[in-house]
RNA sequence: GCCAGUUUAGCUCAGUGGUAGAGCAACGGUUUUGUAAACCGUCGGUCGUCGGUUCAAAUCCGACAACUGGCUCCA
């Protein structure tokens, strides 16, 4: 998929930002009146604690400036630049001046004023300030005042000394908050831009109560428990071997294999149920072919740096070079431009110069793939195709990677070694809309498998002014492919958010965002329409009135990454997979042990049990062993084996077994050959 | 990459300048069983790495690495 846009998108929207003279940045973070009025009682409660953190960050450090300070989904965070770096320690000695203020129920009274007067506040320090303060002038809040629209009232929010500007709601007075918690210190670009300042974020919570306060902490600390690390850890599914492997590239350990196996037959037979077919590709790639999708040089950053060999040509040009350098009285070994003693004795023409930056770097450069499309592109290049192949589809779990910068690393769900679920479809204008609505029908149908109901599908659109900058500058197919696409989801009757400018450069994209335990939202599957690299490989097809055209292309990858969608489904099913997915599918567990001679006949009985589930490709363990029955139960089920045989002289006589469900415990006995054609069907049907 | 924090046995964690600890796991025995822990014993650590301070460093200081929470970015 060439989803790594937005480096590229990002440098253009710098040098429209530079182009603008110096014209205020739109702020993203800025919320309209009509937002405003809309807040609930427990962001009203957020809100006005970020005032308190603030009255009380000012009492201990007078010279902090603050830049916003906004509820967010769990609590609320204020933004400030201070001398004095907040630490985790210093929460303690806030919170007491927090409570002292909440404790004095000063009252959150609203102030209109006129913009002069908030600039001339604003310029005396006072606004985000518990007074005058000379010399420090507010000057986040002088550059929040430029982003009021002309006409639009000015309004400040006073609680005690701490005046802030602020359009609101507050809640009536400080002694409001009923509870409230600091929670964690962090940095962050003032507006989000990673050029501008850098300020310290400052998190908390707060709720109605106490009790509230509680439920939430507990609520975390439920979330932590279904981390996927630590399921990953505890069950066995991946390691992430840093020191001899590298960080970001996990090891999927056996266990973890069988989900990645499972997933990939999922794919399988979906897939070639939709009609797809399979392609394999090497990890690399020359060069040209990143230069000619145009990820190169914009993606360089997030790719592993090539890697350079000389080949037969290159070796030529270089001992060509070097003789030319010869030529010139410019031995390699003596004039080095950087020295600056060599510099006086040597001035390197122009010529040279260029010669020995060429002689420097021959050699033909390959890199990791990114990204599959432009493999598959060139598996489309490689037969001519005529109309009557369309539409080709073309899938492969492609292996790619990513030199993700360190601090995005994160477990399973950002790596950068990764496995997509690929696949790219080539098809006439005229196929379009289907081949989409299949594509999006699939989605549905894995969401459905996987029980999954809390995601978001976010439709990213063009804009008419990022036209031939952002965009690649065909306004009629953006047009045309964006009301294909919404079509498609109307008529699907999925709920989907419309994302204006957020595109991909070659066409709109459908992106599926769904949470982590902790609450990090992540894109898990995506969906876009690519109208414009086919062209820049100069692909294909003979239509039939004989003329040359270039298909579309739609990219997808409904189960995303392996790793993602592994590291998803752990927290998702808190390591309790589903009997297909489950790594531990069966245990067979005797009450009596295989070192006792008393129990030969029962072991026999069981292993016979343990031969048909195998010869059925079911993964099962056993436990012959002497424990106690309960150690043996416990055992298995802090491995969270889905499905428990336990088998006892009671079963052997009766020809049943006792069956047990992780996590369900004991479901009765049933017949030996009824309890393998259960589980066989259970896996077949791919229960939930 | 940026800010803050963390790093002690396979795992969870004690240990604030003076001889490295516990529970679980693993391993060896004993025990021979009816649905989430039978008993006894053994093994296991250059305290992330490197450097500094000190008579003495897991402990104090510095650099680096990895990880965690955020920011930016992203499947």
């Amino acid at each position: 998929m060439c989803i790594r846009v937005h480096l590229w998108l990002n440098t253009l929207k710098f040098m429209a930002e530079e182009n603008q003279n110096q014209q205020p940045a739109p702020n993203p973070e800025r919320k309209t009146l009509d937002d405003r009025a809309k807040m609930t009682e427990l962001e009203r409660i957020r809100h006005s604690c970020a005032h308190v953190l603030a009255t009380a960050i000012l009492r201990l450090w007078p010279d902090a400036q603050f830049a916003y300070g906004p509820p967010v989904e769990n609590g609320f965070y204020y933004d400030l630049e201070c001398s004095h770096r907040i630490s985790p320690d210093d929460f303690e000695k806030i919170e007491a001046e927090m409570k002292k203020e909440i404790k004095a129920n000063n009252p959150f009274e609203k102030l209109t004023v006129t913009r002069e007067q908030a600039i001339a506040d604003a310029s005396s320090g006072r606004l985000g300030g518990l007074g005058e303060r000379p010399g420090n002038a507010s000057k986040f809040k002088l550059d929040l005042l430029t982003q009021i629209p002309e006409g639009e009232a000015i309004s400040y929010y006073k609680n005690g000394d701490f005046i802030d500007l602020c359009a609101g709601p507050h809640v009536m007075r400080t002694g409001n908050i009923g509870a409230f918690k600091l929670t964690s210190v962090a940095a962050a670009y003032y507006k989000g831009d990673e050029k501008g300042p850098q300020l310290q974020r400052i998190y908390g919570t707060a709720f109605k109560n106490k009790t509230a306060l509680d439920e939430y902490f507990k609520m975390v600390e439920e979330a932590k428990r279904r981390d996927h690390r630590k399921i990953g850890a505890e069950m066995g599914l991946f390691a992430i071997d840093t020191e001899y492997v590298g960080p970001g590239m996990p090891l999927w350990l056996p266990k973890g294999t069988c989900l990645v196996e499972e997933l990939e037959k999922l794919a399988k037979e979906t897939e070639f149920a939709a009609g797809y077919v399979r392609v394999r590709t090497p990890h690399l790639a020359r060069e040209k072919m990143y230069k000619t999708s145009g990820h190169l040089p914009y993606y360089a950053d997030s790719m592993f740096p090539p890697i350079s060999v000389m080949e037969e040509e290159d070796k030529k040009r270089s001992a060509f070079l070097a003789s030319q350098l010869g030529a010139k009285g410019n031995a390699l070994s003596i004039a080095n431009e950087n020295d600056p003693g060599s510099e006086k004795t040597f001035a390197l023409s122009e010529e040279v110069r260029q010669l020995r930056g060429e002689f420097e770097t021959v050699g033909t450069r390959y890199y990791l793939k990114a990204m599959n499309c432009p493999h598959h592109h060139r598996i489309f290049a490689a037969e001519p195709r005529s109309y009557r192949d369309l539409p080709l589809r073309l899938a492969e779990y492609g292996t790619c990677y990513r030199y993700e910068q360190s601090g995005e690393l994160f477990g399973l769900m950002r790596v950068r070694s990764l496995n997509m679920n690929d696949a790219h479809i080539y098809c006439t204008e005229a196929q379009f809309a289907e081949e989409f609505r299949a594509v999006n029908d699939m989605y549905l149908k894995y969401f459905k498998i996987f029980g999954l109901e809390k995601y978001q599908m976010r439709f990213s659109t063009h804009s008419a002014e990022g036209l031939g900058k952002k965009y690649v500058n065909e306004p009629e197919l953006w047009k045309k492919t964006e009301d294909m696409v919404r079509k498609v989801l109307i008529e699907s009757g999925i709920n989907y958010v419309e994302v204006p400018n957020e595109a991909a450069f070659y066409g709109p994209k459908i992106d599926v965002q769904v949470w982590s335990a902790i609450g990090r939202e992540f894109t898990i599957a995506t969906n876009q329409v690519d109208f414009a690299v086919p062209a820049k490989f100069g692909l294909t097809y003979r239509d039939r009135d004989n003329s040359e055209k270039t298909p579309l292309c739609i990219h997808r990858a409904p189960l995303g990454t392996h790793e993602r969608f592994i590291g998803f489904l752990i927290e998702h099913y808190a390591g309790n997979f589903p009997l297909w997915l489950a790594p531990d599918q069966v245990r067979v567990i005797t009450i009596g042990s295989e070192d006792d001679p008393a129990s030969e006949a029962l072991v026999k009985y069981a292993k016979e049990i343990v031969q048909q589930l195998r010869a059925e490709q079911v993964r099962v363990s056993t436990d012959f062993g002497s424990n106690p029955i309960k150690a043996k139960i416990q055992d298995a089920e802090q491995l969270r084996v889905h499905t428990m045989l336990v088998i006892g002289g009671r079963d052997m006589d009766a020809g049943v077994v006792s069956v047990r469900l992780h996590g369900k415990g004991p479901q009765g006995a049933k017949p030996k050959a009824e309890a393998v054609a259960a589980i066989l069907a259970e896996i077949k049907e791919r229960r939930a």
